[in-house]
DNA sequence: AATGAATGAGAATTCATTCAT
DNA sequence: TATGAATGAATTCTCATTCAT
């Protein structure tokens, strides 16, 4: 037969509508975080995944319409839980100190680590809607820039802006400390901290100095 | 038992004797850093490296016997550049201040970014020798705690070998600018160079504190 | 990999370079006759073309891209030698009774039978460009058009065309007579003839009597 | 030797035993038609059936145990409205000038067209036991010729059935004049009208000056 | 040595049909 | 009985790599 969809909208997955479903779901979305890790975006294999998670291929394909459609789910959970770990952090961030903000910083990127590294692997594929992936980047930029805001007094929402980014791309590197031989994890891990300290108090030091 | 070298070790198959030969090479590599560049490794093909120089398939093959000898061929050159580049800096060095230095290093990068972007790009590869990687990667490093240590009086190799991780890290970033909306692009720019003149100057001044 | 060509041209066939590849592209085009009148369109495989024509699949991609792009290039090869054979007809029209020119018709459709009934899998079929379909019942309704101005004195072109329509609908029942019981293709066939002069006569006199 | 049916006859599942399955076979049928027209009887598929009839692909293969059933089952209505309206129209042959029975016919298959164009793309189909399809086919030119049969007076039984059949593939074009452009239809109508209308006289004629 | 043809394993995806709830 | 999940063979197409001229 020819194909059907042409030209297709990324197409949504099929959402579960029973028990079963829910658990097939969930098993092929852990599978897949396992194996896009690994071998990164092009190289895994819908087959691989549908093998680590016992589902048949024909299975795979009811839920996640395409390779696309599943690593954009991946990333939509990803984000979530990223958004929802910001926004939580955001709240207790009146009652701490800068470098206790910047220590937390550093502790929600590992706490994420472990999904971060197939979520970069996703995120820097070139293929597909990069909308979502934008979404993605702002919606983490736009946390981080609240936490800043509220962490720094009369910073101003565009160096927030300017200062998230910067402050995600040195997180970035905290998360890569993991593939560091493990004698140097610790003193890497401690001189990032200190880089992310240093940089929050020298910015909230120029504003006062003003 | 014999030394564990299954496969071949993959490099070029044959050095060209004459000049045809080098130009081709030339034009092959040129015409992969781009493919390699827009598509990444997984999508990047031989067939459209080799169209893209004008050379036939077969041709190709004769100076890169595999996909993974061109990407790594393409990683040596850029890895040569980048050391001497490196090196070239380290010697500089004692003439200039510490934020001289700071901003040798983000124009360096800058330099090399053009390249860059396609070296992220294999480098992250997981398939192939990580050989290879690891001792450009070593190199780097190597360089760049070189370029500290003579820019920073009394620092310890160990904290220079570290403070190289991090500042490569962050380097990284600079060259990810690119990226960004250029409306935003000089912000950035100057927040990267700020961070990295900060990096240094503390490194520096707690050192001398001691 | 991710296809590159996400939404291409239908493609056109690499021409073969070598006297090689000549004969795999001759031999490929006679299978997919075979198998397209056998199956039909959509229920042909390339798989069981490449099979029969004794090339490798990936030879068979090498020439005709695409499913469609080999049915396109049959539909040429038909095409032309279907304009070829009116072409040829028409210079001889003039010195023909009309019934030889309406038994002329009928022994060239003949002529072109083995190949018709593919040619009508494929010209039915819903896929694809049009565009060549659309273009090739044109010429046909031309070729026929102009057979039958010269046929017919005082014909309008109009008339022709309209005349051609039919009378090219009606051939296509001379070419599924091949389909009926053995017994009945003669009677059949001497039927089809008689309608065909019948019509051309008919609108021969229709015209001298105005 | 038992007689030679390995597989079981094609056909409906389960006779529906109460209005609400009746309603569902209904909606079912109607689907297919469009889907079927639509596509193609190789592109059309059970899924997208069962989805515009609103049933579960479980629900709808209960009632239609294969796609084929589904096909055949359509077939066989089509046939029997196909049928009815021959025997209708035969009823009124005798009071029937021949041009008005010509006409007739045509107007006949113009009712039937809006089915047609489906059941050309199923009868045309190769898969499947064709018995059905020899089954309708006869049946067919059975009124048909039951019609010219009443309408010519004197013509012989065999005669009739190769009319009936050159007549058929006629009709078939009338139909296919749908696909015209609009400004073309109505001259085509008429020319095949005339045509019909011509054949009729012309065979009545002939018998008649013998 | 240069060129283009040949190869075939493997990838994504589809869909008729069967099962379990 | 109705529903949606499961299945997996089959299909189109790709591409690194090897061969023959």
């Amino acid at each position: 037969m020819t194909p059907s969809t042409p030209v297709a909208p990324p197409a949504r997955a099929t959402e579960p509508k029973r028990e079963r479903g829910r658990q097939r779901v969930a098993a092929i979305m852990d599978a897949a975080v396992t194996v896009f890790t690994e071998k990164g975006y092009d190289a895994a294999t819908m087959t691989e995944i549908a093998a680590r998670s016992a589902t048949a291929i024909g299975s795979l394909y009811r839920f996640f319409p395409t390779k696309e459609a599943l690593a954009e789910a991946l990333l939509l959970r990803y984000a979530q839980q990223a958004k929802n770990g910001l926004a939580e952090l955001e709240l207790q961030v009146p009652e701490m100190t800068l470098e206790a903000v910047a220590d937390a910083l550093v502790d929600f990127v590992l706490l994420l680590q472990s999904q971060r590294s197939f979520a970069t692997a996703l995120v820097d594929a070139r293929s597909g809607s990069d909308d979502h992936r934008k979404r993605f980047r702002e919606a983490m930029r736009s946390g981080v820039a609240g936490i800043l805001s509220r962490a720094i007094a009369h910073l101003k929402p565009a160096r927030a802006k300017v200062m998230a980014i910067v402050l995600i791309h040195m997180l970035k590197g905290v998360a890569g400390v993991a593939n560091e031989e493990p004698s140097a994890r610790a003193v890497l891990m401690a001189e990032f901290r200190d880089l992310v300290r240093l940089y929050l108090v020298s910015a909230s030091a120029r504003i006062d100095s003003k």
